[in-house]
DNA sequence: TTTTTTTTTGCAATTTAGTTGCATTATTTT
DNA sequence: AAAATAATGCAACTAAATTGCAAAAAAAAA
């Protein structure tokens, strides 16, 4: 699919992800937009960011989708062989730029995987 | 909270898990059990057995709940640093024996990890 | 065993993330 | 400017999970 065009409400979208590479739960985005644009259209805007490899996206501790920049993604690969850390004291999520190898798994193939740590930021340290 | 009667509806629940250590989601247990129970009793039993060490639970990749038998968790510990695999083939999701060891982060600490892996299982391998 | 207390269950209603169809609006192409 | 195409809003819908409450079952007390 990919975008197409440059909308004020794509427009919008990526300036949210712009300040920082923190990444950011859709219910937070179709809350915080709510204003600006329909939840709907926040799915397909995200939906569309990821397969143009500006996005990507993991599920949270509970389920949910949280989307992030991409560093070196493309349309056809996403580099997804990082962790996304969540700190459990003040909820903020980011991508790990540590590249994690899943080790061999006797008679089995390994395509995809999806690492999610919880713990305390760097911020929430004592 | 933890089991505390010994119903017919957790004996039935039990018996779903003491065949092989194959994990099941819970909408299939739901379906599956159908006639036998309501899915508000499924729902609120696996959540005991997961209280009493009996089972764990752990989210697939669309972000659904799934349960397995635990070998070595107690009341007060599950031993969750094991990671799930899910075979895309034949769609059979089981726990891996592997204990993972998640590196240090630098400046963060770590207090759980969830690590789904997703590939060919041992059956599906030509 | 029968009665009383406590827990469990079923049912219906509710919550919430995410999706879909379709008419309207905006953007791009001609 | 007109035509073609894509994006948006809205309402309705789906599905997983939760909640309140009355009825039923299990355990404890008598």
């Amino acid at each position: 699919m990919g975008i197409i065009r440059k909308t004020k409400s794509v427009k919008i979208l990526l300036n949210e992800f712009s300040a920082d590479s923190t990444a950011i739960s859709v219910t937070t985005l179709i809350e915080r937009l709510s204003s600006e644009m329909n939840k709907t259209t926040v799915y397909r805007i995200l939906d569309k960011l990821e397969d143009d490899g500006f996005l990507h996206s993991f599920l949270g501790k509970n389920g949910h989708k949280w989307y992030a920049k991409c560093n070196n993604c493309s349309k056809s690969k996403h580099y997804d062989t990082h962790a996304h850390f969540q700190c459990l004291n003040c909820g903020k999520v980011d991508c790990l730029t540590t590249n994690f190898t899943i080790p061999e798994i006797p008679n089995r193939r390994v395509d995809v995987f999806q690492l999610l740590v919880q713990g305390s930021c760097e911020d929430c340290l004592v």
